[in-house]
RNA sequence: GGCGCCUUGGCCGAGUGGUUAGGCAGCGGCCUGCAAAGCCGUUUACAGCGGUUCGAAUCCGCUAGGCGCCUCCA
């Protein structure tokens, strides 16, 4: 298998089964409810997992969370602690109902400050980084690769932050923050006084605490690459380690379309796009597009998703063809190749509509859509008018028929005629 | 100003030199008491201009348009 590589720009092949493959996908910000764009990468690290782990590697998953941060004391003056708490809990509700499992790790920042006061104190001792006045800041200089990950030139790279007369050069960036009482509730004691770590360090700090110094896969949002991910490598690579082999970074979400738009920016949470769409059609909704480009999210692409969760969900009610499972190969391959979905999405049409449900099935189960296979039994009262409607066209009385599909149809199930029979489908 | 990405039929989206991707929507038909589901058929695209080549959606150049990032956004 091989996937897309940022440092190298480049595909580069995973190692052979059993791996082991290591990935780490940097997390949410917990400040208020995730919406849909913070799913990706969520989603596309779980399935990442998922399709590793059926052809036989050892994959684990790592998905850190951002507890630790300006945004949450900005959102909630006083309280920030009980806010990144609660945040945190709807993060791991609303991904934990998009019912992909959970990744095998979810360490917090603020669960990890002795990890990354070590991580700190080594750069210092090594030259890589300076305490001053209670910060501490990471000597750019001092790392010649640094940019390599972005391509940023260093000498082209704006300053959007308040030059600090603290840095030996505007490029450093803070690992390890003064406390400034007025704004920040929280902070820890450390050897240059109380204070919170930066942003950057917590992710090589929580990395290398459960992976080591190096691991294979780095995934996160393409908008990490700088700086986030460039300082990373900087912080780990100017200590030697190796760090991530492959840097994995998915498109961002395009919101588009004025309905689905909130007065303040068109954005909609996890939380609303799972209760209107359905955990199964969001999931379908990722698969159509390629992880690493951009997908629009908006009321036209949501409800394509839709109908064809439809289309793969109605291959279930037909007959099943004979237990072919030479057809793999091709959904295998395109997948093996930088993890394309919509081709492999194609196979799954491809096998829905030739009736291969044992291979449709399997494939769906990677994708965590085993449940589409799933026909939802009807409750008793609604098989009773289903029969009774049975009755009412076998003595040809259509109107006392076509009255109670009506009935049904307002009690939430489709009825579906057949030659044998019929489907009971929940609309 | 810098770094990088993208532009395929009504919509979404595969395709990296020569054979129908696929889906959704539309239209016509079959099936059905009528529907739905399903099946069959159907609208033949590659931003524009130029170049390389026997041959380009696929390679090169230019132009136009869109997008991401540039110190704390997944």
């Amino acid at each position: 298998m091989r996937l897309y590589d940022t440092y190298t720009r480049s595909l580069v092949e995973l190692p052979p089964p059993p791996g082991p493959v290591r990935m780490y996908f940097c997390g949410p910000t917990v400040y208020a409810r995730a919406h849909i764009g913070n799913a990706r990468p969520f989603v596309v690290g779980m399935w990442l997992r998922s399709w590793l782990r059926a052809n036989g590697y050892d994959a684990t998953l790592v998905h850190n969370i951002t507890d630790i941060n300006d945004k949450i004391y900005d959102a909630a003056p006083g309280a920030s602690a009980e806010l990144a708490e609660r945040a945190t809990a709807w993060y791991l509700e609303d991904t934990g109902d998009l019912g992909l499992g959970m990744p095998d790790h979810l360490p917090k920042a603020t669960e990890s400050v002795p990890q990354i006061i070590g991580f700190i104190e080594e750069l210092i001792e090594s030259g890589h980084a300076y305490a001053a006045d209670g910060d501490v800041y990471f000597r750019v200089a001092s790392f010649p690769e640094y940019g390599r990950l972005s391509g940023q030139r260093p000498d082209q790279v704006e300053q959007g932050e308040e030059p600090s007369a603290l840095k030996e050069d505007p490029r450093d960036f803070a690992l390890w923050k003064a406390n400034k009482p007025k704004t920040e509730d929280t902070w820890w004691n450390s050897p240059w006084g109380r204070g919170r770590p930066g942003w950057h360090i917590e992710c090589s700090a929580m990395a290398e605490d459960i992976y080591g110094p190096a691991f294979e896969v780095h995934g996160g949002g393409l908008d990490l690459v700088f700086p986030h991910h460039e300082n990373e490598v900087a912080q780990s690579r100017a200590l030697g380690h190796p760090f991530a082999q492959i840097w994995a970074h998915n498109g961002m979400l395009r919101f588009t379309g004025e309905k689905m738009s909130k007065s303040v920016g068109n954005v909609e949470t996890i939380r609303e796009s799972i209760d209107r769409w359905g955990r199964e059609a969001v999931l379908v909704f990722f698969l159509t597009a390629s992880w690493r480009k951009p997908i629009d999210y908006s009321e036209e692409t949501m409800t394509q998703a839709a109908a064809r969760l439809d289309t793969l969900r109605n291959a279930f009610t037909l007959q099943a063809t004979d237990g072919d499972e030479r057809g793999w190969d091709a959904f295998a391959a395109a997948l093996d190749d930088d993890f394309d979905t919509p081709a492999a999405l194609a196979v799954l049409h491809d096998w829905a509509s030739s009736g291969r449900l044992d291979l449709l099935r399997r494939g769906l189960a990677v994708f965590g859509l085993e449940s589409v296979a799933e026909r939802a039994a009807a409750p008793d009262e609604i098989v009773a008018l289903a029969e009774e409607r049975v009755t009412a066209r076998v003595e040809r009385d259509f109107e006392r028929a076509d009255r109670l599909r009506e009935e049904l149809a307002s009690a939430g199930w489709q009825m579906r005629d057949r030659q044998d029979g019929y489907d009971l489908v929940p609309l």
